[in-house]
DNA sequence: TATTGTTATACTCTATAACTATA
DNA sequence: TATAGTTATAGAGTATAACAATA
């Protein structure tokens, strides 16, 4: 047996951090969105389909969350359900259905929106602003990585 | 309807991004773990016993790991059912059960820590060492913050 | 009274495969 | 042939509550 180890301590592991904070923040912004009767995962659909004026089609969704695309079909539904989206056919392509936010989707992106951030503020308030850039810069570029890499690896 | 946010776009959120790389990460460990019939959150508790040579309480477990007590009883009952750890009764106090690697167990953790370790690199290139020191440095004290403000939140 | 561990249960999230329709 | 969306299903992860044994 090897006395020392070319691996960190689990404590120490990137990996492990990333998935520790990262269940911190999806708690707390479950929590957040509790009084408005969604979760994270549609609350981020809801936040693509409003910043998108002529909507999103499911396939970016799924790129930008990734998520498969039949786990988008299921959120939308649900967004659907309540009020807070809408599909509608894309001009360009009959297959691709564009993910629209309603007027009250937008409201509630933005009421839902204050809630989360403030949840992230504080979970984040022992970093600087300066600090929490960099960490905001460092994540972002993980992801684009993967992206890059080619669909989600 | 206000026209300007007091939060960030979503692909701009901290809680996001985090909870974005994090599945990656996940996804990535989970693949490198699957030729030692582990997941992420098996081999987790497997480290944390490997590296207490006295063994560790599962309350210990589940509070380093951010998880329910309840969640640490089902995973260790995985790792004593594939000979990698035991349970052994608290010489201090008799409610507490000790989590203790075996030998089987220690070279598991070793073998899969390098695989897990490669797949981190890898997720990791496009940032430099000092970039990663700093990641981790941030994701520690964001977990940190969370433990002193009592539990989990 | 409080803590450690356990059982049970319900719900959410993730992973895959197979399929339709359009391109 | 490939892509966008859909349906279905199984497995993994999360959240709670209630309880026994011990402190």
């Amino acid at each position: 047996m090897e006395k020392y180890m070319n691996f960190p301590e689990l404590t120490d592991d990137v990996g492990f951090l990333l998935s520790r904070a990262s269940g911190l923040a999806v708690r707390g912004a479950n929590a957040a969105l509790g009084e408005y009767g969604l979760r994270v995962r549609q609350y981020s659909v809801l936040a693509l389909a409003v910043r998108a004026p002529d909507g999103i089609s499911q396939r970016e969704l799924a790129d930008t969350l990734g998520l498969d695309p039949s786990q988008v079909v299921l959120l939308v539904d649900e967004l659907v359900g309540a009020g807070l989206v809408e599909r509608r056919p894309a001009p360009s392509d009959r297959r691709t259905r564009l993910v629209v936010a309603t007027g009250e989707g937008e409201r509630v992106r933005h009421r839902a929106g204050e809630r989360v951030w403030a949840d992230t503020r504080h979970r984040l308030r022992a970093l600087s602003d300066a600090e929490q850039d960099t960490l905001r810069e460092l994540l972002a570029r993980i992801v684009d990585t993967a992206d890059s890499d080619g669909g989600n690896r």
